[in-house]
RNA sequence: GCCGGUGUAGCUCAGAUGGCCAGAGCAACGGUUUUGUAAACCGUGGGUCGUGGGUUCGAAUCCCUCCACCGGCUCCA
C-alpha cells in the first residue's frame, strides 16, 4: 500500500470518529457497532434505540462533524488492560463494544467478520491479549486499532449520502442497527467526482435502460422477480445464447432438454432440498402424492440422463448442455431488477468425466470463456473458489484437497490471474469463478466451472473401466454467461445500452424526409433488401420533422440512422448517421444501398460466427 | 426475511399545514404542415392519487393492513 493510500485510510476510518462523535454529541444515548474505513469513505453501525437515524438528519450530523474537524482535535492512542477495557465499555453504556471485548478475551481473537476494516483493538497476534488499544479525540474515545491521523483537522473532504439497516456482526439473527456511510476523499475535487461516478452509474442503471429501451418489464399481476421480456430484450437473449451455445458445442456439449417440474426427491438425493429446501417453489399435483418441486437447476436432472445407459470409459467424456429456466424463491428483499430475480435462465452445462480428463474439460472451458468475454470486451479476473472449515459442504475432505489442488494447477497452466477464495466453494465442490470487470470497474461473478465429486457418488453415477471395474466419472458443472438475466444486466450497464452491431436489436434506422411516394418507396425496399441479409431494421415514415426521427433514433441508441429523401432516391446513395461510440474507418461519404447494407451485415456477423447468427434466425422462423 | 424510505396519467414530476370538478411537460390520438440530420404548430382523450380498511362533515394529504419499488443488511446451488 502506498502512503497516499494509507494517509486516505486514516482519513476515512479517522471520519468514521468523527461521524461518531458527533452522533454522541446529537443523540447521547448512542451505542456503537464498528466503523470501518471502506471504499470511498467509511461507514459507523449505531443503534440509538427508539429513535432512528434518517436522511433528513445528514446535514445536522454534518454540521457537528464540522465542529468537531475545526476544534482540530489530537487524536491520542492509549491502552488499556482488557479488563478494564471491558469495564470502561460497561460504565458507558456500549454493550456491543463490551460483547466484542469480551470475545476477544476469551477467545484471544474475533471472526474475521468482526474485523470489517480492522476496527477492533486487537493488541497483537498471541492468543493471549492483554492490553487493547483505544484511541481518543476531544470527547469520544472509541475501542480502535488504528492508525489515524493527527488530528481531526486533517480528514479532507467528506459527505455522507446513504443509511442502511445491518445486523450486529452480520448476522440476521442478531438486532439490526443503523449503518450511516459517508464519503470521504482527500480533495474536494475528488469528492465531487465520485458523486458524479455515481450519477452516471444511475444513468445507465439497467432498470432504467430496460424500460426506456423497451428490453424488459415487470408486471404487478405476474409477480415480482419475474421478468417479461420484449421483443428487443429477446433479441438479446436469443443472441447471447446462441452464443454460448456455439462456444459450448465447440467445447463438445451436446444439448439436451429436462422438465421444469421435478419430485422433490431427487433434489433430496442431490443434497440441494437440505441446503436449499426453503428456497424452492412448491407444486401441489391433484392426481398423485408426489410432492413435487419447481426446478432449481439442472444438475440432477442431467445426471439421470448420464445414468439411463451404462457408459464406458471410452465414452468418456459425456457433456450436456442446456439453457434452462429455473425457479428459485428468492426473498423479497434480495430481489433487484435483473440481477437477482425469481425466474433464472441458465447456460447450464455439466460434463461427466474421467479424472484424467478434467483437465482437458476445463481448459477448454477456460478458452471458450475468455473468447466470450474477449468478444464483449470485458476484461477476466478468476477466483478460485475453495472450501473453509466450516461445516457445511458435503463430501471427502481428502477428494476436496484434490480437486483444489487440481484446480490451483489448472489454473497455473493456463496463466490465469488467480486469487484463491476461502469459503465460497459450493457445498458440493470447488469452483473457478471468472470474475468480469465492466467499463465502470465493478467485478461481477458471471461463468463459472465447477468439480463436484459429490454428486457422481450420491447419485451412484459410474462408467466401466478399461480393466471392466465400475469407477465413478467426475462431473463439472459450467456456465458461460451463468444466467442470462443477471448476465444482461452487467451488460447492459457495461455498454450503457449501446449495444454492438451484432447484438443491437435494431441495427439500421430509415427516416422518411417526407412521404413523397418515391421516398417512401425507396425507404421500404431498403428495409426489405436489409432484412433479407438477415439485418434488424426499422422504418420510420411518421409525420415529423427530420430532427426529431433523428432524436428518436439517437435516444434508442440504434447504431445507424439512414435519412432518405429526394437525394437519396436519385443518387442511390446513403449517408449513414452513425451512433458516436462506433469506430469508423475511412470516409464519410455517402455510399451505395447495396455496398451499406452488406458492410453492416458483414459487420453483424464479424465477431460472432455464422453458425451463431444462423442458429438465431432459424429461431426466429 | 430484516432496517429505513418511496408509491399521483404510458414516462418524468407539481399538488405546505386535510377543503372549490387533481395539474404540467413528454408520449398517445386527431388535424394543420411535406419537413434535410437531437424535440414543427393547434387540438383531444387519459388518473376512483398502489391496495383494502379506519379517523373526519370532508382524505392524494392523517392512522393501520397488504402489495410493489428504492437504499442497504443477510443469502445466492
Amino acid at each position: 500500500m502506498s502512503d497516499n493510500n494509507q494517509h486516505l485510510e486514516a482519513c476515512r476510518h479517522s471520519l468514521a470518529h468523527i461521524m461518531a462523535t458527533a452522533v454522541q454529541n446529537l443523540w447521547p444515548e448512542a451505542k456503537f457497532g464498528v466503523g470501518p474505513a471502506i471504499d470511498n469513505g467509511f461507514y459507523y453501525d449505531i443503534d440509538l434505540g427508539d429513535q432512528t437515524i434518517s436522511d433528513d438528519d445528514f446535514g445536522k450530523i454534518e454540521a457537528e462533524m464540522k465542529k468537531v474537524i475545526e476544534a482540530n482535535q489530537p487524536f491520542e492512542q492509549f491502552d488499556l488492560p482488557i479488563d478494564e477495557a471491558i469495564k470502561w465499555a460497561q460504565e458507558t453504556n456500549q454493550p456491543y463494544k463490551a460483547e466484542l471485548l469480551n470475545d476477544l478475551k476469551r477467545e484471544g481473537t474475533t471472526s474475521a467478520k468482526d474485523l470489517d476494516g480492522a476496527q477492533l483493538g486487537v493488541a497483537s497476534d498471541d492468543s493471549k491479549v492483554e492490553n487493547v488499544s483505544f484511541y481518543r479525540n476531544g470527547s469520544f474515545t472509541d475501542l480502535c486499532r488504528g492508525p489515524h491521523v493527527a488530528n481531526t483537522g486533517d480528514v479532507g473532504a467528506f459527505k455522507l449520502y446513504k443509511i442502511a439497516g445491518a445486523y450486529w456482526r452480520g448476522d440476521e439473527t442478531k438486532p439490526q442497527m443503523q449503518r450511516l456511510y459517508g464519503a470521504g476523499f482527500e480533495t474536494q475535487e475528488q469528492l465531487d467526482n465520485f458523486f458524479k461516478q455515481l450519477e452516471e452509474a444511475k444513468a445507465r442503471d439497467h432498470r432504467k435502460l430496460g424500460k426506456e429501451l423497451d428490453l424488459f418489464t415487470f408486471s404487478d399481476l405476474v409477480g415480482s422477480g419475474l421478468p417479461l421480456f420484449t421483443p428487443r430484450g429477446t433479441i438479446l437473449r436469443e443472441l447471447l445464447l446462441a452464443y454460448s451455445n456455439k462456444l459450448r458445442t465447440d467445447c463438445g456439449f451436446k444439448a439436451v432438454t429436462s422438465p421444469h417440474i421435478t419430485k422433490k426427491s431427487l433434489y433430496e438425493k442431490s443434497g440441494h432440498w437440505e441446503k436449499f429446501g426453503d428456497e424452492l417453489f412448491l407444486v401441489e399435483s391433484q392426481e398423485t402424492d408426489d410432492e413435487m418441486v419447481l426446478k432449481p437447476m439442472s444438475c440432477p436432472h442431467h445426471a439421470q440422463i448420464y445414468a439411463s445407459q451404462p457408459r464406458s470409459y471410452r465414452d468418456l467424456p459425456v457433456m450436456y448442455m442446456e439453457n434452462a429456466v429455473v425457479y428459485r424463491d428468492e426473498k423479497t428483499g434480495e430481489l433487484h431488477g435483473l440481477s437477482r430475480v425469481r425466474s433464472i435462465t441458465q447456460d447450464d452445462s455439466h460434463a461427466f468425466v474421467r479424472e484424467d480428463q478434467i483437465e482437458e474439460v476445463v481448459t477448454r472451458v477456460i478458452e471458450a470463456a475468455q473468447e466470450m468475454y474477449g468478444t464483449l470486451q470485458m476484461s477476466l479476473k478468476f477466483d478460485l473458489s475453495f472450501r473453509s472449515n466450516e461445516d457445511k459442504y458435503l463430501g471427502d475432505p481428502e477428494l476436496w484437497e484434490s480437486a483444489q489442488n487440481s484446480l490451483r494447477e489448472l489454473a497455473k497452466k493456463n496463466q490465469l490471474d488467480f486469487t484463491e477464495v476461502e469459503g465460497e466453494a459450493a457445498f458440493y465442490g470447488p469452483k473457478i469463478d471468472f470474475i468480469a470487470v465492466d467499463s465502470l470497474g465493478r467485478e461481477w461473478q458471471l461463468a463459472t466451472v465447477q468439480l463436484d465429486f459429490v454428486q457422481p457418488d450420491r447419485f451412484g453415477l459410474t462408467y466401466t473401466a478399461e480393466d471392466g471395474t465400475a469407477k465413478q466419472p467426475v462431473m463439472i458443472h459450467v456456465a458461460l454467461l451463468g444466467s442470462i438475466e443477471r448476465f444482461l444486466s452487467v451488460y447492459i450497464e457495461h455498454v450503457a445500452g449501446r449495444f454492438p452491431i451484432w447484438l443491437a436489436p435494431e441495427q439500421i434506422r430509415v427516416a422518411t424526409v417526407n412521404s413523397d411516394e418515391s421516398v417512401v418507396n425507396f425507404a421500404t425496399s431498403l428495409v426489405e433488401q436489409g432484412r433479407e441479409l438477415g439485418l434488424r431494421l426499422e422504418l420510420d415514415t411518421s409525420n415529423e420533422s427530420v430532427g426529431k426521427k433523428i432524436r428518436a433514433s439517437e435516444v434508442a441508441k440504434v447504431p445507424y440512422t439512414l435519412v432518405i429523401g429526394a437525394k437519396e432516391v436519385e443518387a442511390g446513395k446513403v449517408q449513414p448517421r452513425i451512433r458516436s461510440d462506433i469506430k469508423v474507418d475511412g470516409n464519410e461519404e455517402a455510399i451505395e444501398v447495396d455496398h451499406f447494407l452488406k458492410t453492416v451485415a458483414n459487420e453483424a456477423r464479424g465477431k460472432v460466427n455464422k453458425t451463431s447468427v444462423h442458429a438465431y434466425d432459424e429461431h426466429q422462423q
